[in-house]
DNA sequence: CGCTTAAGTGAGTGATCAATTACTCTCTTT
DNA sequence: AAAGAGAGTAATTGATCACTCACTTAAGCG
């Protein structure tokens, strides 16, 4: 969203340039991206961006913060208003795909800080943000087994990690088909492939 | 593997790059592996690459081709070794998971090529080795649902997704430990749940 | 209005990297 | 043993990138 105004405000040049780096890691590589091509969108000069970041990496961090805050509380969001805890995953389930829909750049960045094998502060932000989404998982299945939806004989870990994996394999099916919209279309039948996995057998 | 021998006749040499390319992979994010580190992991100049192979980019595309050969191959054998399509598909997933572990930059220079927006050869090779991935995943479950082991209701490109999902979902778990052994160990708890998922309910 | 402060400009700088090139070394073959 | 071909060296080139800085412009406030 490259805003007409000058001279914003720093805290909102700050909000505008991580929308532009979400924006832009959409269209292409994150690790490609450059602050030039930042500033450019932005209408700014590169030499700007460093008013309000002390290094590029600085903007990552900011970048990889809005998406744990945003992507969490949509997901707080969804198993709230769940009405078991079935129900719940399957609105988390559905809450992420959508996420990963209107922000293609994400799970892009999310892929690509995880790859890197040095222990940065950005992939150490991911690490948490992943931490805090399986813990929320763990929770549900959990509660799941106790109200008799889920069967009581599943590895919970490994019912985690299936369910991230299954997210997972609708993104890359959606990168390699370069269509990020098929991914909402796909998603019910993953799910019910999913729910076949852990359902108990009443 | 940086041999001692000089002067290694071309093709040698290009087999060598190949290998040293793959173990760097494992060490690093494969984006940012340079034609430097690769002469020097091999105990070679950097111009000396450029005898074998007219640009990095044909450096990548040898290193994918390895990758599709040979991942393939031992996917292949897998199938052919197997009593029945849902043992065959155990097996392809323990394959696949062995093969992971074995060289764990591969997976890290599949996700940075699918995650690169324009349509490389690299992206379009990696495309057609999924393709011809998914196309044995598709023959073993439709022999599955006629031999009675899989649910013929099954959505099976849906089955196919999450089969690839549940390794994606593996990988990711064990790039975050930083810690590729444990993938063989949880690989039978996942493919456990994967079975659920998708057996029939005799 | 005038002054202060914050935001933005634009031309750098040094570092890094893929690719090139002129030259040297090392095999193999006869 | 001589010679030619192929493999390797070492220095260089041009492009790109993050980051800096002296200066200019705009916004807000008494």
């Amino acid at each position: 969203m490259p805003s007409r105004a000058r001279n914003l405000p720093a805290d909102e040049r700050r909000a505008v340039t991580v929308a532009t780096v979400v924006e832009l890691a959409g269209e292409q590589n994150p690790s490609e991206i450059t602050t030039a091509a930042i500033a450019s969108r932005m209408n700014l000069t590169q030499g700007a961006l460093f008013r309000h970041f002390p290094s590029k990496d600085a903007i990552w961090q900011a970048v990889i913060a809005w998406v744990a805050e945003h992507l969490l509380a949509r997901v707080d969001r969804a198993i709230e208003a769940a009405g078991s805890p079935l129900a719940a995953l399957e609105a988390v389930f559905l809450t992420h795909v959508a996420f990963a829909a209107t922000y293609p750049g994400v799970p892009r960045m999310i892929f690509g800080e995880l790859q890197r094998a040095e222990d940065t502060t950005c992939k150490r932000m991911v690490r948490a943000l992943l931490g805090q989404y399986r813990e929320r998982l763990v929770r549900l299945i959990e509660a799941g087994k106790t109200a008799g939806e889920i069967a009581v004989e599943i590895d919970t870990a490994a019912a985690t990690t299936l369910f991230i994996g299954t997210v997972q394999g609708l993104l890359m099916q959606a990168m390699l088909a370069g269509d990020v919209g098929r991914m909402r279309v796909q998603g019910p039948a993953l799910f019910a492939l999913y729910r076949r996995a852990i359902r108990s057998m009443s």
